[in-house]
RNA sequence: GCCGGGGUGGCGGAAUGGCAGACGCUACGGACUUAAAAUCCGUUGGGCUAAGCGCCCGUGAGGGUUCGAGUCCCUCCCCCGGCACCA
């Protein structure tokens, strides 16, 4: 028989597949639905490298096996095609970002076309298309419509020698990305959304939905959600006060100072009661000028000073206690002020050791003069008035309430989240669909004239002031006001990356809808997504993102599920070979094409399923590939020994029982390479028989088709079997069949393996005895000894214990 | 510093508390061949060994629980990822 010929064989089933429409998604919404999504991706110049293959992969063995379980399949692909690669190579080259975007799009599509998966094509979806980003615009006026977007005054990271404002990835240790001079920091009004309004609704449904566990964890700890209580300190002599979060109320007896983040508006509007001005705003000039870099830098000295003139009373004991400005404390938290307890917090104790002020002991257990004593979950609380001998917790319980009571508190939930920036002043993103009039304000251009075009340019160099490289195409920007008809000039921002892929699942479900981002028919049919496979690198800001904008639509009634994503998993990176991150620079990229040209598709996707644990990084090995290509072989090799037979044979029954259920299992749990093994050692297993029949044939090629679907599609047609392999019906497995009645077991002397015995299952212990002690090694291990106890779990172990 | 995830042969990695190292790679030996490649067969954690069986050691380190621990508990070391003055 002819040798196996992967070039022909994929190329005549994708073939087969497209003319036949095998993989499109049907339009029957009376069957059961699966929705498996995949990150789409940015069509870079450098097209796919090996690493991009297996997330796909995975979701394709799944998709795969789900048609062959009997459900509607959505599995589609699609493009996140605005961003910055596009644009920079059309500064250089003056060739317009969608060209490129084009010629990329094709370069990604045709290779993974190659890799045979089962994408439906006739869903593909693209960000930068304006029918696209009609609906993101759509969106973003929705949000504008609900206060959810506002205009905040924010730094952006500003290279003076390009003359550009950089994404917080184009910064490298703290420069240029492009050409290494420094990054300042320029304030910008920019367009922000109101993501913490949704903080709380985004930890509490993380419990409804089935992530795997380190993706909850790196969300909520984003989320940075911490119960406390706001606290009311009156500036003395004056009619002022200072608010200030706290998540440990109890410890206010130990509060002997305050500190107030420079940016603080008290600093403002009681200046003149302020003795030191000049030293304060100095400092705060200061602070002003370090960088976020500096600011980040792991270098904590505490620097700081003494506002003379501001005297703040300690609530509890009306203690006078001083107030200090330092740049430790941040304004973008709580409330840019705190109450110091140097003997239970690390800066606190850091500062008041810098400067000198008091330390009291208020939670009993450490030594505070010699450091912050901070294992305070628990303790009994001292020098603290009416709070003396309670534990922590009755003694939070109890001033929460004597602060209510006295009106001088309140419970207070706090999030590390920030709100969104929205803002980007660049040219390859969606425009924002806002005008700005003199009379009305910031008004929502009509619906009916969105899509909002990007106009032609032909230079992409951003302005001199940092404004998007839009500002100065003129009849562009100035228009009408919708509103009062007057001269209003278009927003020159546009959104970020973030922005189209935070909905693009809802548009795979009916992808040209002209009337609607999707049809309502096909929301309620399609969402929420049954599993969404990605990177870690996406774990907090695009599925934060996209889950927001979901809980928005959801409250507006545009879907009809509050999460979008009911799983998720993620995939590790594939590594060059010398074991470091593929890149170019690095000279280790691996190119699919080459892997694909010389063993196939076929090897190539076993080889992504077989590398390794799914979950982690690993090395790719041009070697391992090569053993793969030898298994499907020797599969190819099986066709030659297939004999008749409709059931399987009493050598292989147990066999193949076992391993449907291995592999149907090991599918579901990410774990693809013990599925491969599993059918590795099926194949040994029928070489040692000799033979294999055609029921046991067909069952192996339909465990093996979702991860080398071309090789087993031939093979079925070759032996004859009927319909088409992706048609047939997932294999069963018998419970009772996959336990062999047979069965070698190790038996133990005191813990030790000192032989095995073959055993039947059913077997009782006083058999399995006699079968032991029939042993040679096993009389020689217990010979002279007295036997204390002896263990049998049967089809395990026997463990005699002697003395 | 905090929060996760890890540490098992030469390598990637397997192991519901029950024979550690499945499966694959590499390496070595053999068959086939004029020869090589490919393929097939065998060996492949370390050590001891009378070469027969067998014995000892071994899952980052040290303790513990258990008839039995890679797996559970305690202490510690190292690596990877995320966050980082978040009150």
């Amino acid at each position: 028989m002819a040798r196996y010929n992967h070039r022909d064989i994929e190329k005549k089933w994708q073939e087969i597949w497209e003319t036949k429409e095998t993989f499109k998604t049907s339009e029957d919404h009376s069957k059961p639905k699966f929705y498996a999504l995949v990150e789409f991706p940015y069509p870079s110049g450098d097209g796919l490298h090996v690493g991009h293959p297996r997330p796909y992969t995975a979701l394709d063995v799944v998709a795969r096996k789900r048609r062959m379980e009997g459900y509607n399949v959505l599995f589609p692909m699609g493009w996140d095609a605005f961003g910055l690669p596009a644009e920079n190579y059309a500064i250089q080259t003056k060739i317009h970002p969608s060209v490129v975007t084009e010629r990329n799009v094709a370069r990604f599509k045709e290779q993974m076309q190659s890799l045979g998966f089962s994408f439906d094509w006739s869903r593909e979806v693209n960000t930068t298309d304006p029918n696209y980003f009609k609906w993101t615009q759509w969106i973003f006026l929705k949000l504008f419509e609900k206060g959810l977007a506002y205009k905040k005054e924010m730094p952006i990271n500003w290279c003076p020698r390009c003359k550009i404002g950089l994404a917080n990835e184009e910064v490298v240790d703290d420069g240029c990305e492009r050409c290494g001079h420094a990054v300042e920091t320029r304030v910008k009004n920019q367009w922000m959304l109101k993501i913490t309004e949704y903080a709380e609704r985004l930890i509490n449904d993380l419990d409804t939905v089935d992530y795997i566990e380190r993706v909850k964890i790196q969300q909520r700890n984003w989320i940075g959600r911490s119960e406390g209580a706001d606290v009311i300190f009156k500036i003395k002599d004056t009619e002022e006060s200072l608010t200030v979060f706290t998540t440990r109320p109890d410890t206010l007896f130990g509060a002997t100072y305050m500190v107030i983040s420079p940016e603080h508006p008290v600093l403002e509007t009681l200046q003149d009661r302020i003795e030191n001005v000049l030293a304060v705003k100095a400092y705060q000039e200061e602070a002003r000028k370090k960088s976020e870099f500096e600011r980040a830098e792991l270098n904590h000295d505490k620097t700081g000073v003494k506002i003379d003139g501001l005297v703040a009373i300690n609530p509890v004991n009306n203690e006078e206690i001083t107030i200090w400005v330092s740049d430790y404390v941040l304004m973008s938290y709580g409330t840019g002020a705190i109450m110091a307890v140097p003997g239970h917090d690390q800066r606190d104790w850091e500062f008041a050791k810098t400067f000198g002020l008091p330390i009291i002991e208020v939670v009993s257990g450490g030594d505070v003069t010699e450091a912050a004593y901070t294992q305070t979950e628990t303790g009994t609380m001292v020098n603290s008035g009416f709070l003396n001998d309670l534990d922590v917790d009755s003694a939070k319980e109890k001033i929460t309430t004597w602060l209510r009571e006295q009106g001088l508190g309140t419970p207070k939930i706090n999030y590390k989240l920030r709100d969104w920036v929205f803002s980007r002043q660049r040219y390859w993103g969606e425009p924002i669909p806002l005008v700005h009039c003199e009379t009305c304000g910031w008004v929502a251009i009509p619906e009916e004239e969105l899509p909002l075009r990007l106009p032609e340019v032909v230079n992409y160099e951003p302005t001199d002031t940092g404004e998007s490289p839009l500002a100065k195409i003129r009849d562009w920007v100035e228009t009408t006001c919708p509103t009062c008809g007057g001269p209003a000039e278009r927003e020159t921002d546009t959104m970020p990356q973030w922005a189209g892929s935070s909905w693009y699942f809802l548009r795979y479900t009916d992808p040209h809808n002209d009337e609607a981002l999707a049809s309502k028919e096909h929301l309620d049919y399609w969402m929420p997504v049954d599993w969404y496979n990605g990177g870690m690198e996406h774990t907090t800001l695009h599925l934060l993102y996209s889950r927001f904008w979901h809980k928005f639509l959801y409250d507006i009634g545009v879907v009809p599920s509050p999460e979008p994503y009911q799983k998720r998993t993620s995939h590790g990176m594939i590594l060059g070979e010398n074991n470091e991150k593929m890149s170019k620079s690095r000279g280790n990229v691996v190119n699919p094409d080459d892997v694909v040209a010389e063993y196939g598709a076929d090897t190539v996707r076993m080889y992504e399923m077989f590398i390794g644990d799914f979950e982690k990084s690993v090395p790719w090995s041009t070697d391992g590939v090569r053993g793969c290509k030898r298994f499907l072989d020797r599969v190819w090799k099986l066709k030659d020994s297939v004999k008749p037979g409709d059931t399987y044979t009493e050598a292989l029954e147990a066999k193949i029982h076992q391993t449907i259920k291995k592999v149907s299992h090991d599918y579901e749990s990410l774990k693809f390479n013990t599925a491969i093994a599993a059918l590795m050692t099926l194949l040994n297993d029928v070489n040692q028989v000799g033979t294999i029949n055609e029921a046991e044939m067909k069952t192996f090629l339909m465990l093996l088709n979702p991860v080398s679907p071309h090789l087993t599609e031939e093979l079925w047609e070759k032996l004859g079997f009927e319909g088409m392999l992706n048609e047939q019906s997932w294999p069963s497995f018998d419970e009772e069949k996959t336990i062999a009645q047979t069965i070698a077991i190790g038996v133990q002397v005191n813990g030790k393996v000192r032989g095995d015995v073959t055993v039947n299952l059913d077997d009782s212990q006083d058999v399995a005895r006699e079968k032991v002690m029939a042993n040679e090694n096993i009389q020689r291990a217990i010979a002279g000894k007295t036997i204390v106890k002896e263990i049998y779990v049967p089809g395990r172990i026997y463990n005699i214990v002697v003395k």
